[in-house]
RNA sequence: GGCCCCGUAGCUCAACGGAUAGAGCGUCCCCCUCCUAAGGGGAAGGUUGCAGGUUCAAGUCCUGCCGGGGUCACCA
């Protein structure tokens, strides 16, 4: 349902048949040709590069091979015009039944419209968020909270089989501080005074923790050596604390499929296994590695210590898998993890990692490809700051934990439909303003506002045509004679609608969902330019004295609406049927 | 110092290697009370940080600089 794919495949068909006549070279590769909307729409439709990109090795002027191609692609009713322009560029005009044909289609598929095949069903692996599991979420989690479910969304929408994964970091000694932290909350549940020493988590969050701890083991844990309690406790206080993880990605509206812990790798000889695994191909060794160069740190000591050779795949220097106690790093547990994705079967690994974890992607991309024998892909996404406002101050004030914000301060504050939309209103690698003020404000400024407006409106019409007795259900709308959307307005917006399922293409190719924000955005701004102009031209209103002609314009309103809830949905936003 | 990200209009940001680089805000000018309304139309505004290179074509890819941020074994 694709337009420009289903026209690309006419241009290569002509150049198919170009070849057979003899007026190309057979066998050229076509990968190059492409099939796009120009920037200038007086350009017309669509525009084809195929003229230039095989000149070259065509051996003939791009004039001439564009100029065949025209004659050629003329001949398929759906083109009426094929002009060559620019330094060979081909542009198509399409008969305005193509266009209107739009209508029908997204008014068939509903908000399938602009589903695609190009996963072709293949499974690919998602991961984000994976927070500590040491307390709530907090802002800066939400931003990859947010782009991981979205993508989710998306390559789904685009035909791979997703799977959307936490992976718990309970393994390391953040989880002994939380076990910690716990008793000391514990004990002032008991009636005794807390002492929460530098290091230990301070956050109000724990102090439910306590009094569970209370009810569950009563006062028997009261001055006990650590020894007696600590595995106990960490396994009791990450257990609450994964629960309300979980509780708020609910409230933002993440759910996760699978929750890796990283605990469980450790004594399963997973990790030895991995590690085995590079060692058999000779990429594991004990040396000691060269101090950082420029900035030493203090304390540097040459160490003999258990390596990959992450450098054979590209990365800056190799990488310690054990301390030089002889224990596993964090990334020995990482690359088991990693290693255990892949076996299972998954075709495209992705990980979104908050920017500052930016170091980290060369070795993972290493490891990958050295457990994978370069066969799974692994992108990994650099998720950038967000940085909180009030009113245009800098906001930093937590009501829950304290120090900083967090996640429900977020979604409580402002919905999360709204906290949805605008972290998806910049790419990933540019940090991002959220001003809480900004965010909810009724105007062209705020996109969800803007998006959700156009949406309103188009329920708005419907509504009223309703009222005066209109039948406008979808299967009415379907059958609606839309030859009469004639005006260039109308078909306008049809061509901005048509765009969708290819937007779709590209944003997954990119894995890149921010993409579906923008296009909604502009889409919406196409449907208010659209419908002013009704204001000055009563022919342009969807409301029309003449019923078939009102529901020809009412479908094609009907589309656009399909098309943001569509798009909505693969953002994980609730569209909004009125505004309050 | 190494590595990674960013640098585009006064500001905040877009742009699958495609044509004359686009939006919003702000500025300036004009209009308006109109199906749903929290406005509408238009104008000015750019050497895409700098210098090379690849390409028919570079904001986009490569190299080197400049500026900002992040990060740098034995923490996750």
């Amino acid at each position: 349902m694709n337009l420009f794919a289903e026209v690309r495949e006419a241009v290569v068909d002509a150049l198919d048949r170009m070849a057979a006549e003899g007026a190309l070279p057979h066998g050229l590769d076509l990968a190059a040709v492409a099939v796009e909307p120009p920037r200038d729409p007086a350009h017309g439709d669509m525009a084809t590069n195929a003229a230039m990109v095989l000149a070259k090795p065509a051996g003939q002027p791009p004039r001439t091979i564009a100029e065949g191609l025209a004659q050629r692609l003329m001949d398929d009713p759906r083109i009426e015009g094929a002009d060559v322009a620019g330094p060979g560029f081909l542009n198509l005009r399409l008969v305005p039944a193509v266009w209107q044909g739009v209508v029908r289609d997204i008014l068939a598929e509903g908000t399938g419209y602009g589903r695609s095949g190009l996963g072709r069903g293949e499974k690919v692996n998602v991961e984000f968020v994976s927070a500590n599991p040491t307390g709530p979420m907090h802002v800066g989690h939400v931003r990859g909270a947010v782009v991981g479910d979205a993508l989710a969304n998306l390559l789904a929408f685009a035909g791979w089989k997703v799977t959307r994964e936490y992976y718990i970091n309970d393994g390391g000694a953040q989880v002994d501080v939380l076990a910690r932290s716990a008793y000391e909350r514990y004990r002032e549940a008991c009636g005794l005074e807390p002492e929460i020493r530098e290091g230990l988590y301070p956050g109000d969050y724990l102090i439910p923790v306590g009094e569970a701890l209370k009810a569950k083991y009563g006062t028997s844990l009261l001055d006990q050596p650590e020894g007696v309690w600590l595995a106990e406790l960490r396994e009791f206080a990450t257990a609450m604390m994964l629960q309300m993880i979980r509780d708020d990605l609910d409230a933002l509206g993440v759910r996760m499929d699978v929750y890796s812990s990283e605990k469980a790798l450790y004594g399963t000889g997973q990790i030895e296994a991995a590690i085995a695994e590079l060692r058999e191909k000779g990429l594991i060794y004990e040396g000691t590695l060269e101090p950082p160069k420029g900035k030493e740190p203090e304390d540097w000591e040459p160490r003999v210590q258990t390596l990959f050779k992450s450098t054979e795949y590209g990365d800056d220097v190799d990488r310690p898998v054990k301390k030089s106690d002889g224990s596993w790093t964090y990334f020995a547990p990482d690359i088991a993890y990693h290693y255990n994705k892949v076996k299972r079967g998954f075709d495209q690994l992705i990980d979104i990692f908050g920017a500052d974890h930016g170091g980290y992607v060369k070795r993972m991309k290493a490891a990958v490809a050295a457990l994978s024998q370069g066969r799974v892909p692994l992108d990994i996404k650099l998720i950038q700051l967000v940085k909180l406002y009030k009113g245009g101050q800098p906001f930093k004030m937590s009501k829950r934990a304290g120090t900083f914000v967090t996640l429900r301060d977020v979604v409580d504050e402002v919905g999360a439909d709204v906290t949805r939309f605008i972290m998806l209103t910049r790419k990933n690698d540019v940090a991002l303003d959220f001003d809480f003020d900004k965010v909810l404000e009724q105007s062209k400024d705020n996109p969800v506002f803007y998006v959700q407006y156009a949406n309103a409106r188009i329920n708005s019409v419907l509504r009223k045509a309703r009222e005066a007795g209109m039948a406008v259900d979808d299967t009415t709308l379907l059958a609606a004679d839309h030859s009469t959307l004639s005006h260039p307005a109308e078909l306008a917006l049809l061509k901005k609608v048509a765009e969708w399922p290819r937007l779709v293409e590209i944003a997954a190719r990119n894995n890149e969902p921010h993409r579906v924000a923008f296009y909604l955005y502009e889409l919406a701004s196409d449907f208010h330019g659209f419908w002013n102009r009704g204001n000055d031209e009563s022919s342009l209103r969807f409301v029309q004295e003449d019923i078939s002609l009102s529901q020809a314009k009412i479908a094609l309103a009907r589309a656009v609406g399909v098309v943001i809830c569509g798009g909505l949905a693969i953002l994980g936003v609730t569209p909004v049927e009125e505004m309050r």
